[in-house]
DNA sequence: CGGAAATTTGAGCAATTTCAACATGGGTGG
DNA sequence: CCACCCATGTTGAAATTGCTCAAATTTCCG
């Protein structure tokens, strides 16, 4: 399933720039980085899956990772995408229960990087900064959720898909006047707890809000509401 | 508005005890709590407003607050309850923007420790235990978060009801064969998401699930369903 | 004992989900 | 190179279900 890749025949540079290790010095991230390993992993591979032990931290050097649960009656709820650059399982590490709550799967050839948990825990330990960076993750993930959570029941699906595809243009850099959708209608649809009927029928109602999407392509013309 | 009351008068003992604290000496507690002040507000008191700039860290010694957002429309959306022995702004701390993202609302006489959120971020640099101890609430915090967001969108109201009702009376150490709802109804509500007359209607179909609402007593009988 | 707030109940409505059928599109094998 | 297949996306129509509005009750407090 998946197949382990010589760190060698990758570039990890831009690991060494993620959030997590922005005030250590150079020779203290190299340290950490030695014991991360790289494995590439195909579309549709399972990353872990609810109720698995937490063995590591997940770095995304490429790709894409859905986060999901599975509800009693089959219905998938993506509880959030990852993609390069981004962690996953910063959030369980320090948990009680040493036990995944949520299915992943890479829904897009990735290259991830995996660290052993013990390790983070003791860099947190060792490292004061990566204690404070991990805070100020995890502290704006909350942050993020609270906010989508509240979204979530306040909002039409109309509005919620424009804030979705503002947000995402955003935070991935995309020209507003025109880039191309990111993910599949129906992951989009899934994340955003809506039917894909219902997400289908949302798209030309966009129009009045200034934006435009046909086929995969988007533009954001009216681009002056933007949420905080 | 709130009137400040002695540390003196108060027995801040069981402050000690909050998990934020556990790991530390006896003499760092002392050394850590002398900076923290003791007021009391009344009900309906407003802790802080959205927007307000992020001034303290705060433990709820007695009574309730609740934290919540209000949509353009003015409809009010409970995002949380803090009862006793609960911390308010662990998760706003480390943030970007240094200002409230929610209000807080008192909505129970109140007696709340204050600590400086200066305070708070030295004592998570110079105590290493605070870091984790922080870094394990914010982890349990956001799983918690997680979860509910995944109840909220696959589950009926009555589902996320009898979910409530099971929780409160684990987390608050309850009688699950006969208790006093600590809550308003219209409260619950709004914390679930739905309006009072869905609520209210919930309440009679619980019945087929062994939970027997009656004015504000509530029995659990058939708690064998109980969600981890 | 009022009066206001909270809770319950009824009826109709609006909106999303479901179910079903159809269109698109890329990729594969012949 | 073309036909076919499966996954994805779109559209229509009916059904469900929580919400809004309104009014009746009950409860809470001063």
């Amino acid at each position: 399933m998946a197949q382990r890749v010589l760190s060698d025949t990758i570039n990890t540079g831009f690991v060494k720039n993620i959030s997590l290790f922005s005030g250590l010095s150079e020779e203290e991230k190299d340290l950490l980085l030695r014991n991360g390993s790289i494995y590439f992993y195909n579309r549709k591979d399972t990353l872990f899956r609810r109720g698995d032990p937490v063995t590591h931290f997940y770095v995304i050097c490429s790709g894409q990772v859905k986060l999901f649960h599975q509800t009693a009656e089959g219905c998938d709820v993506t509880t959030d995408i990852r993609i390069a650059g981004d962690t996953i399982c910063t959030t369980g590490i320090f948990a009680l229960h040493p036990h995944h709550h949520t299915h992943a799967e890479v829904i897009k050839d990735s290259t991830i990087m995996e660290f052993p948990m013990q390790w983070l825990k003791d860099a947190a330990r060792a490292h004061n900064a990566v204690s404070m960076n991990l805070l100020s993750a995890l502290s704006r993930h909350g942050h993020r959720q609270t906010m989508e959570m509240e979204n979530q029941t306040c909002m039409t699906p109309v509005q919620l898909l424009a804030g979705f595809l503002q947000q995402t243009c955003r935070a991935q850099g995309l020209n507003p006047h025109g880039f191309t959708l990111p993910f599949s209608k129906t992951l989009i649809a899934s994340r955003l707890s809506m039917s894909p009927e219902t997400f289908s029928r949302a798209l030309p109602k966009l129009k009045e809000m200034g934006i435009n999407v046909t086929g995969t392509h988007v533009s954001l013309y009216g681009s002056q509401e933007m949420k905080h």
